[in-house]
DNA sequence: CTCATGTCAGGTTGACTGACATTG
DNA sequence: CCAATGTCAGTCGACCTGACATGA
């Protein structure tokens, strides 16, 4: 019988620090998952970021990065890998003959359905295991401890005491 | 002016996804930035794992790798960082001459009462701008979405079509 | 010429696995 | 001998920066 259980949750804090990290990867995760086991198993995490910012009839490779918030070489492999799989295609930009822009194929539309169909059934069965509050809120809520978190240089109580 | 802007809000699940991932790196990014300006420049965000899951009164290297849900060998790199930068000291377990055990310093146990502080003043600043509702209510409702996540396989509605 | 686009090469961080010496 | 602890070495995934060719 290992002591693996949490030290002893000192203060709600940390409690909170967990719950929040813990949340991310564990839907990423999940989609991630899905899409394996349903047909698409050479998949990477990485890969979601390009699904989720790709239009249909095409966007530059940098605009992919810009919206990913990542650089335009890393944005560059991750769709080298997915045109290797299939799931992309690169055709020659209409408007500038520099660049060429990424769009996805037939078998990539099929893809990002079966991820939003996975998430919005995730997302329903959330909603009904809520009792008091809605996804709405918790996401604003959300929202709302990003924009503590990057204001600079810290939540009021901290500023208070430094200055 | 970029078109940088989110492509179009698809739908909602792919909001959902953004924002819970955004999170995350949101509230530990504040903390390691906060520790770093206040002193301790050398922190890496993967050190916070150590001093999240370290008892005051020493803990076993496996005991650590455990509880933050890691290799022994990546939480014995991240502890000979910290003994090096001074917050964490080793000795000899008591109880088994093989091991040693692993307990912050003075200056160690400064430093996780300063990140405690940080956060607790985050969670006292996001619980005033909640209006219909509590962290607490907050924290419960992303325990339960990871509860969703992590089931197999997958939620009750793909299941269902699924089966 | 300059600026935007995209590729190539190499580096960094935070993890992992395998192999091993030590000791109960 | 077996199991647990911890170290050493090597690998990987996901990103980064710098340097560069190409073309508007």
């Amino acid at each position: 019988m290992t002591d693996t259980a949490a030290p002893d949750p000192r203060d709600d804090a940390a409690e909170m620090t967990r719950v929040v990290k813990g949340a991310r990867g564990t839907l990423s995760g999940a989609v991630l998952r899905h899409l394996r086991a349903s047909g698409s198993p050479a998949l990477r995490s990485a890969h979601q970021q390009v699904f989720e910012n790709v239009d249909l009839d095409g966007t530059r490779l940098t605009t992919l990065a810009e919206r990913a918030g990542m650089s335009h070489q890393a944005m560059g492999e991750l769709v080298a890998e997915l045109v290797e799989q299939g799931y992309l295609e690169r055709f020659p930009d209409p408007d500038d003959r520099r660049s060429r822009r990424v769009r996805p194929t037939a078998e990539g539309r099929v893809l990002i359905d079966r991820g939003r169909e996975y998430l919005e059934a995730v997302r329903e069965e959330w909603e009904r295991s809520l009792s008091d509050l809605t996804v709405g809120q918790v996401l604003e809520a959300l929202r709302a401890l990003a924009r503590i978190c990057e204001r600079e240089p810290g939540p009021e109580a901290i500023r208070r005491r430094d200055g």
